[in-house]
RNA sequence: GGCGACGUGGCCGAGUGGCUGAGGCAAGGGCCUGCAAAGCCCUCCACAUGGGUUCGAUUCCCAUCGUCGCCUCCA
């Protein structure tokens, strides 16, 4: 069984399910207001991988990945841009799922909309407020964090320490707050944005309410696993613990932090530091398996650099593995080596060693492309190890393609000419071919072209 | 100020108290090939610095230096 790093505990343990045979999961998902940046591919990369491994390992894996389609940072667009802000979210999650589905991750199987969940979270905060945990002041509803009784529990932060850090940073909202850590449950609606009705007056919903009203919505208390980016740790998911913490529900059994995408300086790249770099640009002029490839040859917690250098060797690797898939097209089809699928499932058990599981991969595609030079009978395992193991990464590897009849003539003259032995007419063939785009593989049992 | 991560070969990036050290990319040599490509084989042998623990440390401990992150916009 799976074992994950548990930022609440901060150790390594066992992925317990409250089902057998069942996974219940929930990412945080974006907040639709702009083209998805490398640090988004990077979360939805690493927690694709995940699904399809539990998936592959025989598991019903209930995924479910919230749209933040209400938010400051979509009002102050509309406004700069003198849209309606409905224009823009609809807009950008179009971008999103379209960019998704180039990386191959799978569309999660529930795409909340915090929009739609409004009144479940209107009267989620009277419930706090009733008990006396959230407050209402001139400009909204906030949560009072020291009544949340082990907060800082997630950020390993203690309230005081917090308190005292921040340097030389604003604290949002501070005259109206009891205390500079209670944070925002229900802002009031000032004139002209966009405004749903409550108690306390029009307004719209804090950031962090909508995540706890549709996890526990859809998945149920005391739900499998709670997933996002190392920087939603504090304070997006403390804050929605201190919602479920202060209703006395049980929240997430295990939370996984994925790290950031630092650029070739090793510094994060992020909104704030102004070096976000498009995800939808990188996969204009790399095939979008070169960025899955590159995050499973590092760990999903450490950081990774992503770089041009990078990802022309992971793109390198890929191919090779298309390669790996053109050349056993063929082979017949056999149960796949189960000495190393035994060694995959290890590997990628403790917490998710894709790094490890990756040179497993690589390891297995030598061994069988050794086999099918020497005419090794072995070679059928351990290509239907490959694919195995490719399935369970979410890759998909690319044989030859069907070509174009044009090309397949050029193709079947070059094999004639070969035979023929008239190399000089072979060669120039090949080298049109070749400054067509394709990768031209001449052996003795004919030619095979691709892109 | 508080909390935390990291420093590995030409590059990226795992990992381990010894059995001389993943994997990818790059480079060089070889096999194969009409020549290439693809594939296979071989080579290039590293763990920031200074102490300590130990029979033995890259791995554990301490310190130093350096890089980076979080401390209410962020995947």
């Amino acid at each position: 069984m799976l074992h994950l790093y548990d930022t609440a505990t901060r150790t390594v343990r066992e992925l317990a399910l409250r089902e057998p045979g069942a996974v219940s999961v929930y990412l945080c998902g974006p907040t639709v207001y702009g083209p998805p940046h490398l640090g988004h591919g990077r979360a939805t990369l690493v927690y694709d991988v995940l699904r399809r491994y539990l998936e592959w390992t025989g598991l019903r894996v209930r995924l479910v990945s919230n749209i933040t389609d209400i938010d400051d940072s979509i009002i102050n667009r509309a406004n700069a841009e003198n849209r309606p802000w409905q224009e823009i979210t609809h807009k950008c999650e179009a971008v999103w799922f379209e960019a998704m589905g180039r990386l191959g991750v799978a569309r999660p199987t529930d795409v909340p909309h915090a929009t739609d969940y409004v009144a479940e979270m209107v009267a989620m905060i009277a419930q706090l407020v009733d008990i006396g945990r959230g407050y209402i002041t001139n400009d909204g509803v906030y949560l009072n964090v020291a009544s949340v009784e082990d907060y800082g529990l997630l950020s390993n932060q203690r309230l005081t320490d917090m308190l005292e850090g921040g340097g030389d940073r604003d604290v949002v909202g501070a005259e109206n707050k009891r205390n500079p850590a209670d944070f925002v449950l229900w802002k009031l609606a000032k004139p002209g944005e966009p405004s749903w009705p409550s108690p306390w007056g029009d307004g719209r919903p804090g950031w962090h309410s909508e995540c706890v009203v549709m996890s526990l919505g859809l998945l149920g208390e005391g739900f499998d696993l709670h997933c996002g980016g190392m920087d939603l740790k504090f304070p997006h998911h403390e804050n929605e613990r201190a919602q479920a913490v202060a209703l006395g529900k049980r929240f997430a059994n295990h939370w996984m932090h994925n790290g950031f995408v630092v650029d070739a300086e090793g510094e994060k790249m992020s909104k704030s530091l102004g070096n976000v770099s498009n995800l939808v640009d990188l996969m204009e002029q790399y095939d979008p398996r070169s960025y899955r490839m590159l995050l499973l040859q590092a760990h999903y917690r450490g950081p990774v650099s992503v770089g041009r250098e990078n990802l022309e060797a992971a793109t390198k690797a890929t191919a090779g593995l298309d390669s790996f898939a053109s050349r056993t097209a063929e082979v017949a089809s056999a149960d796949p080596d189960p000495t190393v699928l035994e060694r995959f499932r290890e590997r990628m058990d403790d917490d998710l060693d894709t790094p490890a599981a990756t040179a497993i991969l690589f390891e297995t595609v030598r061994r069988a492309n050794a086999a099918l030079d020497s005419g090794e009978p072995e070679v059928a395992g351990l290509a239907a190890a490959v694919r195995e193991m490719c399935t369970a990464f979410g890759l998909v590897l690319v044989a030859a393609d069907d070509v174009p009849a044009e090309v397949a003539a050029s193709v079947a003259a070059l094999d004639a000419a070969r035979a023929a032995k008239d190399f000089a007419l072979a060669d120039s063939l090949r080298a049109e071919l070749q400054s067509a785009g394709w990768l031209v593989e001449t052996t003795k049992s004919g030619t095979t072209v691709r892109r």
